[in-house]
DNA sequence: CGGCAAGTTGAACCGCCTCAATGACGGTGG
DNA sequence: CCACCGTCATTGAGGCGGTTCAACTTGCCG
């Protein structure tokens, strides 16, 4: 994929109309990549890495292990997706980062992320917009993991991935290819991985999903949308220009 | 309070050296401020205010209600914090605010801070960093309320309190006075009112805290640490200067 | 004195977990 | 080519953590 249509363009530029500069800037900025092999970690929590990865393809997850083995996933990232950024301006990752599939980041130096607040500021206030809107996405997963149920918290997740990759034009009318197990989505819940099992079964006889063969496929939106109570208008943001 | 050692300042300058001019323009921003009485709705989920709320005196949180008439706590706000720092990008908010106590508030509007980027960088970035801090302690919450059980996210939730007043020198060598009730504490921890009295039970038969009123003493912070497996690093997070 | 908010405690229930066993698939080496 | 293995999905049985309903207390305020 040319950068100059890379996944992240793509979801800037559907907020602010990029200028050739700030296109150009973009690529530049991007053309540092490296593959990197499925479930390889590439950050550790505590670890002080002053760089920000730009997911192009692919799919990985930010995280945190636990003392008794257990693990958190904070949030599934996608193309488009940074990584990283939070830290930008600690000493140390406050969590770990790891590839869920085989992919290709671009790796972007802290500095070169900061000094555009002062010599781009359009283009970094369109990068500090996507980081609020990432947030937005980690408070909406704090809610499906302390006051929904599984079923819905399950719901609500699939609806919340596939916006964000028709946002990206990795999605089809009828779902998405989805690289995750049923490990991944208890570790991203706050359930166990036997639970997930009996979650989606259910989700599949009442008709609203399927999930085989690394395809995930929404048969009855609708019907979706209202069990997990999702209001997209979270991550419907347009950008309020400065 | 003099506005010259208002808790942001306090907290800001714990980072970074505040030069006189820095100094000046932090307190120029807090001078519009307003009392708000305890338990009034300040920001509506959904409402598009551009502004942020720098909290000075008294407790505030950040929630979510859900269809069921549930809510979910996202974060307590104590003297020192920003308010609505993650909206300033987006059109609307993504979650309504509240006061807890009767509280004085500094009303910021979002243009203020958005030029601060540009105009004194390394202010913007100190309060960059500070956004940045919050939003590790959110993922904290999120592991809180994911994978750990209900006295120990509870244990949890008190250090983190305690630690964050600490840093605004609201806090005692014993402890620190908590105007949350056992709602609040089971909206944060996505629990029932009922668990948390049980589990507030169990820690001072434990020996390691009491809460009454509105009181919280710490008896043991060694075991108190420990059950929560504590690890503070997420908040001693040193600033990187850029 | 009456009423409401907040805390406390018991009893019964249920959502989700843990343990255990089995089947399906793909890769790998003999 | 097949036997073997690890990974992943699936299903059952039993147990625990936390919920819900309900009752009672205490303190505060009008």
């Amino acid at each position: 994929m040319p950068l100059a249509d890379s996944a992240l363009v793509r979801k800037l530029g559907s907020f602010i109309r990029l200028s050739a500069t700030e296109l150009n800037i973009l690529i530049d900025i991007q053309s540092n990549s490296r593959r990197i092999a499925r479930q390889a970690e590439v950050v550790h929590e505590g670890q002080s890495g002053h760089q920000v990865y730009v997911l192009q393809e692919g799919w990985a997850s930010c995280y945190k292990d636990l003392a008794d083995g257990g693990r958190q996933i904070i949030t599934f990232s996608v193309p488009g997706d940074c990584l990283g950024l939070r830290s930008v301006l600690l000493r140390t990752s406050d969590h770990s980062f790891a590839t869920i599939t085989d992919a290709l980041v671009s790796i972007v130096p802290s500095q070169r992320i900061t000094s555009l607040f002062h010599d781009q500021p359009r283009l970094g206030a369109a990068i500090l917009w996507a980081a609020s809107r990432d947030e937005a996405t980690t408070v909406e997963h704090l809610v499906n993991i302390g006051r929904r149920s599984a079923i819905q918290g399950m719901a609500h997740l699939i609806l919340e991935l596939y916006e964000r990759l028709q946002l990206v034009g990795l999605a089809t009318p009828t779902g998405f290819d989805c690289p995750l197990n049923q490990h991944a989505f208890a570790d991203a819940l706050g359930l166990s991985a036997i639970h997930v099992n009996r979650t989606l079964r259910q989700l599949r006889e009442r008709g609203l999903i399927t999930l085989s063969e690394h395809r995930l496929v929404i048969h009855d939106p609708e019907k979706l949308r209202e069990l997990a109570e999702y209001n997209s208008s979270y991550l419907d943001q347009a950008y309020a220009p400065i």
